[in-house]
DNA sequence: TCTATATCACCC
DNA sequence: AAACGGGTGATATAGA
């Protein structure tokens, strides 16, 4: 812990605050407490917003030390306050340290202390809490000096758990992450713009949708009681045609889409009902957190998974949903967006960091699946992306099944081929490109000998006995590109971009309709550049997409599904 | 009637 | 035993 030294104070903090679903956070009250003077702040709502700038310095000489850090920086964002220019986060230090292992009490504050055994607030009372302060509106005097005191005691949890973790701290690479935390709260700030109107529309219209589109179909079929789907009906239907069924391993039947597809080849009778549960299946956005801005707002949960990445809320953020629900994704008058995303960043990550010439040499070709096919000798060296397309899908198919582990019969299954074939497209995969092969045996190797990985910037996973093989090959490539899209976002958002969200591999940038190409411009260059500092120099390209009003984002995938709800709901698409 | 589990679908 | 990585979440149904 000597490098506390490098600090002229350590400020660890706490914000209580509300914020209901897509609204931007309101701060309540701040708790602070300098770790080597001892010093305290409480500041309640109102001094709270008096204050032009926070109760301590902020500046490189300062440590700002917090849980979950976006919540504590959103709240500085709110107050109008300047970012801490070096924030210390325990909680993704935490999961660094621990993820792949179990944490019985969670990766919350709680989890933390419980780990290290120290003493920690009843989750109960931390619940109820949580809960008064939520209530927003007015606090009598008592409420309001509990608060003060459950927020008091949060950051002497928070002082309790820094020596705790203090002596295990790679502090120069936490404090990268804790550079993300700000770019977190500065992206869940800003959101993204959202259609209300037809957003609205939609929700009012919800149930006749959904009755609509059963009531065509299923008179035919009469397996749904409402809006349920029911197995033992549909059994019912199938004896009755003498259409024998997939049975799962505990002996219901399978109902995946697959097994429709594969089912109605043969009975087209039950095609109908398949594209009907499809179309139920993806009509879901009651959840979705929309502020009284029109903008979709959702914590990000930075580092919540095992690799590093973002976790929204699947139902909460726009990008969770089936994709035709992204044409919600609207800039306002004046406005444009942009989404941008990294071409093939795993690919281009497993082709740099396995130092495999051949794969970088295909990823720099611009179409890596056609180069990767000719260079196997799968078509010939004339061929084209239309005079192959069929095999360049199987070639596609392999070099990214790769990077998952995909199994020879894997392969040929979802290829649609005899296991002969998915053996043949392996084995010229692992010809073509051996460096790469060495390398990923070598990941499980070291992943095995030592139980840990860890990325470029120490992004770290333990692996234990019962770790999966396939899991641990692929992480490198997902957590190195969480490592590279997080360093982006620090760069573009500390630049003045305004980065709406990321999406793994994406971000969606905001700017004036006059501006956005100089926006694009600029984040495709920090993206550019973050994939240089990750990758040891070797650049990725990127992809644009950009809207500008009145036009809505489209994904192609979802143009018919858009197409359907507003016909359903008397709407233009 | 409520809850837990299995299964499935969606995202990158 | 399965053999496609990381996730979240809705839904149907079995079980308490």
């Amino acid at each position: 812990m000597d490098w506390l030294g490098h600090f002229d104070a350590v400020w660890c903090v706490d914000f209580e605050f509300t914020a209901p679903p897509g609204e931007r956070p309101s701060p309540v009250c701040l708790v602070g407490h300098e770790v080597l003077t001892g010093r305290r702040v409480r500041v309640w709502q109102d001094e709270l917003r008096a204050l032009r700038e926070p109760p301590f310095p902020v500046g490189p000489r300062t440590l700002v030390v917090a849980y979950y850090a976006s919540a504590e920086l959103g709240c500085f964002l709110a107050l109008g306050w300047p970012m801490p220019a070096r924030v210390l986060d325990l909680f993704p230090e935490f999961k660094c340290r621990t993820s792949g292992l179990a944490t019985p009490g969670g990766a919350g504050l709680l989890g933390a202390l419980m780990y290290f055994g120290l003493e920690a607030l009843d989750a109960a009372e931390k619940d109820g809490m949580r809960q008064l302060v939520m209530r927003g509106g007015q606090w009598t005097p008592d409420e309001r000096r509990a608060v003060l005191d459950y927020c008091e005691s949060d950051v002497a949890a928070l002082t309790r758990l820094l020596p705790a973790m203090g002596p295990g701290l790679d502090l120069p690479r936490a404090l990268i992450r804790g550079r993300y935390m700000a770019a977190a709260a500065r992206m869940e700030w800003a959101g993204v713009p959202i259609d209300t109107d037809a957003l609205a529309a939609f929700k009012h219209h919800w149930l006749s949708i959904k009755e609509e589109l059963i009531a065509r179909i299923d008179r035919e079929f009469g397996v749904y009681d409402g809006t349920t789907f029911k197995a033992d009906r549909w059994a019912a239907y199938l004896a009755a045609h003498n259409i024998p069924w997939p049975t799962l391993p505990s002996g219901k039947l399978a109902l995946d889409d697959d097994t429709f597809r594969e089912m109605s080849r043969n009975h087209p009778r039950v095609a109908p009902i398949r594209e009907l549960r499809t179309s139920i299946s993806q009509l879901r956005l009651n959840e979705l957190a929309v502020g009284s801005d029109g903008r979709n707002r959702c914590l990000l949960s930075a580092f919540g998974s095992k690799t590093g990445r973002n976790q929204p809320s699947n139902s909460k953020f726009v990008f969770g949903p089936s994709a035709w629900l992204r044409s919600l994704i609207r800039p306002g008058p004046g406005k444009a967006v942009a989404y941008i995303d990294y071409s093939q960043q795993e690919l281009a990550i497993a082709a740099a960091l396995s130092g495999d010439r051949r794969m970088q040499a295909a990823y720099e070709s611009g179409d890596f699946y056609l180069t990767f096919a000719k260079m196997a000798g799968g078509v010939p060296a004339g061929a084209t992306k239309e005079s192959h397309a069929a095999e360049r899908e199987q070639f596609k198919t392999v070099a990214l099944g790769v990077l998952y582990g995909l199994s020879a019969d894997g392969l040929a299954r979802k290829l649609n081929a005899p296991p002969c074939r998915g053996r043949d497209l392996l084995r010229m995969h692992k010809e073509t490109f051996r460096q790469f092969w060495r390398w990923s045996d070598a990941v499980q190797d070291q992943a095995v000998l030592v139980g840990k990985l860890e990325t470029v910037f120490g992004w770290a996973v333990r692996a234990g006995a019962d770790a999966n093989a396939r899991s641990l090959r692929n992480f490198p490539m997902q957590a190195n590109g969480s490592e590279m899209l997080r360093l982006a976002c620090c760069d573009a958002t500390e630049a003045g971009v305004t980065v709406c969200c990321p999406v793994h591999d994406a971000v969606l940038i905001e700017a004036a309709e006059a501006e956005i190409d100089a926006a694009v411009e600029a984040t495709q260059g920090h993206m550019r550049r973050a994939s240089e500092i990750v990758l040891a120099g070797f650049p990725l390209r990127t992809d644009v997409k950009v809207v500008r009003h009145p036009d809505r984002y489209s994904d192609k995938r979802g143009a018919a599904m858009w197409r359907a709800v507003c016909e359903l709901c008397g709407r233009a698409p």
